[in-house]
DNA sequence: AAACCTGCGGAATACGTTTTCCTGGAATGC
DNA sequence: GCATTCCAGGAAAACGTATTCCGCAGGTTT
């Protein structure tokens, strides 16, 4: 008895007290393809039932393919990281399937290391999810390891940019940034400030370059266009604004912010510096997390089906190997308080 | 060969490239206290990285105790649920336990079904996070569950009010809600309404009670509280507030909120009427999720220790059975601009 | 009527790991 | 110099389940 502590009720126990053979047992509970005969299976059945029995995931596992799913993300406290996580829960349990979720805090090395630990499940799938893909940032070492997961029969899916190939699941973020770039320049917004978040992030740059896209086909010149980096998340939209409006504004119209966290966080620091949305300056993200539509004024943004991306994920997490898929969802603009007309 | 798609390294291969038993191998990748000649330590490492082996967690477990803990939480998109869970990854990632989340979105037979489904993991201990845990609705089956799981040697540790006797983490929601209604009859409020959210919920029943209790302690008298019921969560917050809007505000001086989101709902649904807030009717909350500082007005709210909640509850699930601990927090009022003063 | 399927229960085995037990050799004590 | 203790490596058992194989009935075919 190696756990003393663990006298859990096995296979043998309902098998013995139905009266059958662990065999018939396993057959019955199990799902197997062979038939019983009714009276062995309503026996075995009621044995299980009154004994509390429930299957051992680890032995199973040891005998048939597992059906969890690993899902390691950034980080669960982001809004938008939740809003795919809840679809993906979701969508795993009405497929039957487990969801065992981790998450990074955004390092690089808990990633790998996190990935290492959770292979020892012997998932079905692993699904990343993180905005950090970037091949460079994975250093050979990442790549190796999921390579090597897939080789063993695993299936990998990458939700959000990536350019490496495995089963990906991505926003067009250069679209919806131009997507608020039009929007803005056609709004007549003369001059304009970019929240771009970390520049090393590949959809934060995608974002910030679609924002300078937009821009310029609605008129603007390169030079009425400023960026400014900061961190990506409520603070960093806070710190940010903070500093532009102490700098007077620079004469920016209107602050493209690269998703609605940092949207969030700079209107706040407006509002104490008193600076008025949208009278005195407009204001943009992207995402459209629930928040976008209950912060003072509501936020005009553009909506990314994180929801879908979350259903898709599993679907991909869940179908036979052997296809490569590659899907780019669309956002579309939702215009709200935070903007205006200028002029 | 059950699953021929699953070529995987075992023990036995790494044993085989290093030329030692799978004994040694064990020995020393996974952990243990013998010694083993440094020679043959050199070369297990060497056969292991170079043949990219990982343990079968499923495997292991099978000798081993697991250390995994199951969590269920009902509904991760809920800000104050998103923070509980993150600071228990955290921390049971410091102590090197995993952590598997699910959902129920709050419905209960989803909980008995979600219950049993984990015990397949054979997990060291069950979270359960909700604010649905009341004896009556338990409908005996999912305690006598939660027993068996206990007499198997798990531990159950409850986050939320509770009158079961397994571990549980609290908050105090009566004075929660009195630290609210007390601040509000202080600052010159006289005439209020509560939006109580539901009335089956033993904790909201509670801050409901404790709003009443504070009040009448300032000197308000029953008449001067109305208290209406809504759906938990932003929109039945906005419904509420929608409702008393249009009913001329019934006279309400200020609202208190169930918790924050029904508070920062019911802000926005009063600036959607053109009541303004606080100047025409003061808002309060309860909770303090991060989003209480970014709405317009911020709201004032009684903060709950949520990070703590999940850190304590970890350690709890982690300790050695035996113990039986019941667990209460306190929260701290947290003034900000949807109240003012009165007179 | 004899040989042959068919269907189903049960014994046995495999899964990959940890751990107990055994064994042989080195080190130590007289 | 011989007996005892210690040490570390290897063989084997065990964990709980799914499955393969075997055997035994009962029915079918020629």
């Amino acid at each position: 008895m190696p756990h003393a502590a663990r006298p859990t009720v096995t296979l043998h126990d309902v098998a013995a007290a139905a009266g059958v053979s662990v065999s018939t047992a396993s057959r019955v509970l199990g799902g197997s393809t062979r038939k019983v005969a009714p009276e062995y299976e309503a026996r075995v059945l009621a044995a299980a039932a009154a004994l509390r029995y429930t299957v051992d995931a680890a032995a199973r596992a040891m005998r048939r393919a597992s059906d969890s799913i690993a899902l390691i993300a950034d980080d669960l406290t982001t809004p938008s990281m939740a809003m795919v996580v809840a679809a993906m829960e979701r969508q795993a349990r009405t497929a039957g399937a487990f969801v065992t979720v981790s998450s990074t805090m955004a390092a690089s090395e808990r990633q790998l290391e996190t990935v290492r630990l959770l292979r020892a499940l012997r998932p079905r799938a692993l699904v990343l999810t993180s905005s950090r893909f970037m091949a460079n940032a994975f250093d050979g070492r990442l790549l190796k390891e999921l390579d090597s997961y897939e080789r063993e029969g695993g299936r990998v899916v990458i939700v959000g940019e990536t350019d490496m190939s495995f089963d990906s699941i991505g926003f067009d973020d250069f679209a919806a940034g131009r997507l608020a770039g039009a929007f803005v320049a056609e709004t007549g917004h003369r001059r304009v400030t970019i929240f771009g978040g970390v520049r090393e992030l590949r959809n934060m740059a995608l974002r910030t370059a679609g924002f300078v896209a937009g821009l310029r086909a609605g008129g603007l010149a390169e030079r009425d266009i400023r960026t400014v980096y900061c961190e990506v998340g409520r603070q960093g939209g806070f710190d940010a604004a903070r500093r532009l409006a102490e700098d007077g504004m620079g004469g920016a119209e209107a602050v493209l912010a690269v998703n609605d966290m940092v949207a969030i966080g700079a209107m706040s620091a407006f509002r104490a510096a008193g600076v008025a949305v949208p009278d005195d300056v407009s204001v943009t993200g992207i995402d459209d997390i629930p928040l976008a539509g209950d912060v003072t004024p509501r936020l005009t943004t553009v909506a990314l089906p994180l929801a879908q991306a979350g259903v898709e994920a599993i679907r991909f997490a869940l179908e036979k190997p052997g296809t490569r898929e590659r899907l780019t969802l669309e956002g579309r603009l939702i215009v709200r308080e935070s903007t205006r007309t200028r002029d």
